[in-house]
DNA sequence: CAAATATAGTGGCATATACCTGTAAATTCC
DNA sequence: GGAATTTACAGGTATATGCCACTATATTTG
């Protein structure tokens, strides 16, 4: 589940290693150079750190940024819609959501027709926070598609949005299906 | 830092409460449905989960996985030289290598000329290990090459490479300095 | 050569994330 | 209507990640 990141040739270069293991290195090429996942995230850490400095976030992550809009988009969502849209495990959300309730950016409220249900909801320090940050985010964004091109980042994103969709999910388990 | 994945429609259409905050709405489809960075971030998170799933990774996540891959990859590399091919932070490399030496699949060698840096081995067990999860991320890969086409997936890999490369980061920060 | 500066790593702290278990509530099935 | 099944969430556990501060070591500077 790695690829040959182009920075590393210095490094197998530098190290002398290169003839002690050809056969590594031939395996590398072949199956390596093509894992996703991993690819995916690599730029998931070098584009959130760049994110985070390029805001100049202090007391707030890039992650929580985002969740605050999304919260703020979604108009009091339910946790499980929220986790939904994230793309992330329900349990996780939670836990992730605690420090920004202990802050008063967000807050809890029952469903009106579901007890089991808790909706999300920004709080007006949440909504001034998310609101606060918005420049900041243009500044990073602007940078990110001067450096990758505005076409070619367009088209990332339809890329990533698919495959962030439970169509793509869907999909995928329907391959390993078929190939049993 | 947040934009409109398309799952989301069902869920604003079923709360009911598109209309009650039109600017909110349209502040989203003009800078949200942009954000690069929680875009990347969704589409890791759902192939960690996928890729897990269809490696049926039991003692071993996804990630550990890759790293394992990559310290066989380098070569004993040093402990820098592998936080910056996972395009990690060097401590977060510190902290996630620790279960891995806990359970004998890594082990930490001192460096011969420099008394600072440490080198990263795999053990016996951690070699044994790793190839034997081979074929497993060789499914898991092919569903996802399946789903989204030879094509887009050798070009997505091609984007996320440069992405996470130390030439974009450069780029990055010089598209920060212009803009001042 | 000694002081200043940079580098590699360690540990701490806090958020990020996912799987698991258990409970309460809602829905489905017979 | 009651039992069976599914769903939403809470809490626990463990890995994942990044910033910070500090120490030891290496490199640079005057």
């Amino acid at each position: 589940m790695d690829g040959l990141p182009e920075r590393d040739a210095s490094s197998v270069a530098r190290s002398g290693k290169v003839g002690n293991d050809r056969k590594m290195e031939k395996l590398e090429d072949s199956i390596w150079a093509h894992c996703s996942s991993s690819s995916v995230r690599r730029a998931s850490r070098q584009l959130g750190q760049l994110y985070d400095d390029a805001m100049g976030l202090t007391d707030l992550r890039g992650t929580q940024f985002s969740l605050l809009t999304q919260i703020g988009y979604l108009q009091e969502p339910t946790q499980k819609e929220l986790a939904r849209a994230m793309v992330m495990d329900l349990s996780a959300l939670g836990h992730t959501l605690k420090p920004l309730i202990r802050d008063d950016l967000v807050e809890l409220v029952p469903d009106e027709n579901d007890r089991r249900a808790k909706r999300v909801r920004l709080t007006a320090t949440g909504s001034a926070k998310q609101a606060e940050l918005v420049a900041n985010w243009r500044e990073a964004q602007r940078r990110f598609d001067a450096v990758l091109g505005a076409e070619r980042s367009a088209e990332l994103r339809r890329t990533l949005s698919f495959i962030a969709s439970e169509d793509f999910a869907k999909a995928y388990e329907a391959a390993g299906k078929t190939a049993d």
